[in-house]
DNA sequence: AGCACGCCGACT
DNA sequence: GTCGGCGTGCTC
């Protein structure tokens, strides 16, 4: 017997694979297996079984063993993950592969084995040098790999030089390599305890610094271990030093753990009993009970949305079916995994990419089991092992983050809508700012629009007040301030009347450029060509696409002279404005540098939540998903920094973010005040703040004429390559390819090749082209038969990849 | 995607 | 003359 078996390699199909007779009667579709692959073991997907074969018998190996006794995908979901190969013609194995929870997976490594002779050579001391202290850790943790030894004596020896010690030991027959399978490495966290009480700590170390006097003062708050991690971020990456220090004193002591995650713990929120629903809500849960379909549910913030999730749930689960609910990955608070577990306790499994390995494995194995019939997560909980699904909510259906952008791009909401049909399950996408496409699906009939116009609160709709930029006037010789009057005065009354505000810029750091003025030079990202941030806090410069990250001088690194400029303002230097033009508000930043660490994100939003910070500021993140009492005004720094990017989504998703963050106002039944400064109020995005539908059409049409989603299919290819003049041939080549076989599709169209938006990333030279199809089977048919022969161009270090139904197209 | 084999420059 | 750089081609 044989078994074609699918691994995360990219073939465009399956391996065979001999059934050895100890698995004959037990080996079936859907188990996880080990196999033999080239000069090392995979873990591979049975994805079916055969009794004959064409391949030559004497290149077909046998399966190594099971790694699950349980199948971890039944049929439906084979069928689920072929389909999802198909539509975004990637292989079947990279599916599975992203598909099912990683700890699942093993393989086998080639692992550091020390001969007889080897350890014969060291207890003789026959050998000396850099090759005896690597000899010696081999002989005291048998069964490292090279990169495993390259980290444990990372302290002494630089890499290379350990490598070329293994290398000449293995020559000399004092190592040698074994096979060792492995699982993924739990994760482990670092933490650091102070051994000592606070003062005798203090006096310990001769000169006391300031990093390492905070990171004793942390530790003596906490009156236990801390992680690493989280003392980096508070304190800087000079944490790592100070620690390293007080632990050679002997102050402190530094541990491991493993990574324990907040979410898992979540505690009950909210009533464990359903509240009476106002007419809207029981009318869209009414529907959704009615049967199968996908439903938009299109709610203003604060509407009740989620009570209508609740209610469908139990509808559910009282037939006898499961649930799935998606939020993006932002939105998994412990808030809504609260509202979850108060209604269905123990029922609901929670799933996101915070857990460790375990955890996750743990998760899935209980939905398996039907432990869990509730399943709430981000994105690829869209994978977890159900079997009769019932219900399949896709909350902030037009969140971004709903789409994959590594591995396998899909998208979870589209995908949602795909799962939910073959289970006969209500797909319900929910949303306040409805994404163009699930719009343009409502109103051509293939979704039921489900609506809730008004707040189930009492608490009125804010108004949007637009701030014209333009007419802002300041004292000459002075620099433009960053808010007008009119916006000062309105934090001013907030403050004084005890309430709270929010402030959005959307971009991180100090300054996003730093040039010299006396040579003309800027911090430029060696690798992508870009000007790079400067982060003021922790004193570095940083590259915000490769994440390259340098220290900062105050001198210029070319000429040295002490007269760099920082251009173009970030929320750090947001937030230093806001600190000097209100000295005695608290206030916190929120944004992805400051919302890292374990657990930071929470902090922040509980102690906004609990009135010890007045003041947010922050990107979008402050915007997503939080309600928060007393909240008065919402202001909006620079709205028209988000139109002005270069992408046919760019108004559909400022828009969405100028709706959630105008959400944000309000207190009590006193509607609250969003401002909005801008250059351009005229601008059909701003116009159309307190109106939803009227966007809808405007966008709407505006995207038809120009042939964009949802009016059009697109997939992007992209090329890429360290050779520009190489990379710029085969991008052209593949297009006229491209072209050439389009002719034979109705309705299509290959744009480009163009140079990508950042040209250079990473130190390699990106081009793109975009292929169109206003037809969807012909568009189909063309990039199924097409987009697997690109692979011809990918040699001499040219990379070809590609992105069907792309986010972005820059 | 990994990984091993294979052909060219800088060291003993 | 060796070591190791990474280009290229294969994996049931």
């Amino acid at each position: 017997m044989y078994a074609q078996v699918a691994v995360a390699r990219p073939f465009p199909e399956p391996l065979t694979y001999a059934v050895p007779a100890l698995l004959a009667d037990r080996l079936a579709v859907g188990h996880v297996v080990l196999v033999p692959l080239g000069s090392t073991g995979e873990t591979g997907y049975v994805v079916e079984l055969r009794d004959s074969t064409d391949l030559d018998p004497a290149r077909i190996k046998p399966i190594t063993r099971l790694l699950d006794p349980v199948v971890a995908f039944d049929a439906r979901q084979l069928a689920f993950f072929d389909w999802i190969a198909r539509y975004y013609v990637v292989p079947l194995g990279m599916v599975v592969h992203t598909a099912l929870p990683s700890r699942i997976r093993a393989k086998v490594v080639k692992a550091a084995e020390a001969t007889q002779d080897g350890v014969r050579a060291l207890a003789t001391h026959t050998i000396e040098g850099e090759e005896a202290q690597v000899l010696r850790e081999i002989v005291n943790r048998p069964g490292l790999t090279s990169r495993a030894l390259v980290r444990r004596l990372g302290a002494e020896l630089d890499g290379p030089v350990v490598e070329r010690a293994l290398a000449a030991l293995v020559r000399s027959e004092r190592v040698q390599w074994v096979d060792r399978e492995i699982g993924e490495t739990r994760a482990m966290v670092r933490t650091v305890r102070l051994v000592v009480d606070l003062d005798t700590a203090r006096a310990a170390v001769p000169r006391l610094g300031s990093v390492q006097a905070s990171v004793l003062g942390a530790l003596d708050e906490a009156q236990g271990e801390l992680e690493l991690r989280d003392l980096v971020e508070r304190f800087g990456s000079g944490a790592r030093t100070a620690v390293k220090k007080l632990a050679e004193l002997g102050v402190l002591e530094e541990g491991e753990r493993e990574r324990r995650d907040t979410l898992a713990e979540a505690r009950p929120l909210g009533p464990s009993e359903a509240p009476v629903l106002n007419g809207d809500q029981e009318r869209a849960l009414r529907a959704i009970e009615g049967g199968p379909g996908t439903y938009l549910l299109f709610g203003v913030t604060g509407a009740g949305k989620t009570e209508v999730f609740l209610g469908a749930a139990r509808h559910m689960l009282d037939q006898g079916r499961q649930v799935l609910v998606l939020v993006p990955e932002i939105g998994l608070t412990p808030q809504l995994v609260g509202r979850f577990k108060a209604r269905f306790g123990d029922d609901v499994a929670v799933l996101h990419s915070g857990l460790t390995g375990h955890q996750r494995l743990a998760e899935w194995r209980r939905i398996r089991a039907g432990e869990a019939r509730v399943a709430v997560g981000a994105r690829s909980a869209l994978f977890a092992p159900f079997d009769d699904l019932g219900l399949v909510v896709v909350d902030e259906e037009h969140d971004d983050s709903y789409k994959q952008d590594e591995g396998v791009p899909y998208s979870a909401r589209d995908l949602a809508v795909v799962l939910g049909r073959r289970h006969g399950a209500a797909v319900v996408l929910a949303t306040a700012t409805p994404s163009l496409e699930s719009w343009h699906n409502a109103t051509a009939g293939r979704y039921a629009l489900l609506e809730l116009p008004r707040r189930a609160t009492k608490r009125a709709v804010p108004t949007v007040e637009l701030i014209d930029m333009t007419q802002l006037a300041w004292p000459e010789g002075t620099p433009r301030p960053l808010l007008a009057d009119p916006v000062v005065t309105a934090l001013q009354q907030t403050f004084a009347r005890g309430g709270k505000a929010i402030v959005l810029y959307n971009r991180r750091g100090y300054a996003t450029q730093v040039q010299c003025t006396s040579c003309g030079s800027c911090w430029e990202c060696p690798n992508c060509g870009i000007s790079m941030t400067l982060h003021k806090r922790i004193e570095r410069m940083s590259c915000h696409y490769c994440g390259l990250s340098l220290r900062y001088t105050p001198a210029c690194p070319v000429c040295h002279a002490e007269s760099q400029e920082e251009l173009g303002k970030g929320t750090e230097q947001v937030e230093e404005g806001l600190k000097a033009l209100f000295p005695d508000i608290a206030m916190a930043r929120m944004d992805a540098d400051t919302t890292s660490g374990r657990g930071a994100h929470e902090r922040i939003l509980t102690a906004f939540r609990e009135g010890r910070t007045q003041l947010l500021v922050g990107t979008q993140i402050v915007a997503k998903g939080h309600d928060f009492p007393d909240v008065h005004t919402a202001v909006v720094v620079s709205a028209d920094r988000g139109f002005r990017i270069p992408d046919f989504r760019a108004a559909e998703r400022t828009f969405a973010l100028l709706v959630q963050v105008a959400g944000r106002a309000g207190r009590g039944d006193v509607a609250g005040r969003v401002l909005v400064q801008t250059w351009k109020p005229d601008h059909y995005v701003l116009q159309h703040l307190d109106d939803v539908r009227a966007f809808l059409h405007t966008e709407s049409r505006l995207r038809g004429t120009l042939a964009y989603p949802p009016f059009s299919r697109l997939c992007l290819v992209r090329v890429d390559g360290v050779d520009r003049k190489a990379v710029e041939r085969a991008a052209g080549e593949m297009a006229r390819a491209l072209r050439q076989s389009g002719r034979e599709y109705p309705r299509t169209a290959v744009l480009g090749p163009a140079a990508a938006a950042l040209p250079r990333l990473v130190g390699r030279w990106r081009f793109q082209i975009v292929l169109r199809g206003q037809h969807v089977k012909a568009f189909r048919d063309w990039i199924e038969a097409e987009l697997p022969g690109l692979g011809k161009w990918a040699k001499k270090g040219i990379r070809v990849s590609w992105d069907v139904d792309p986010r972005h197209l820059m």
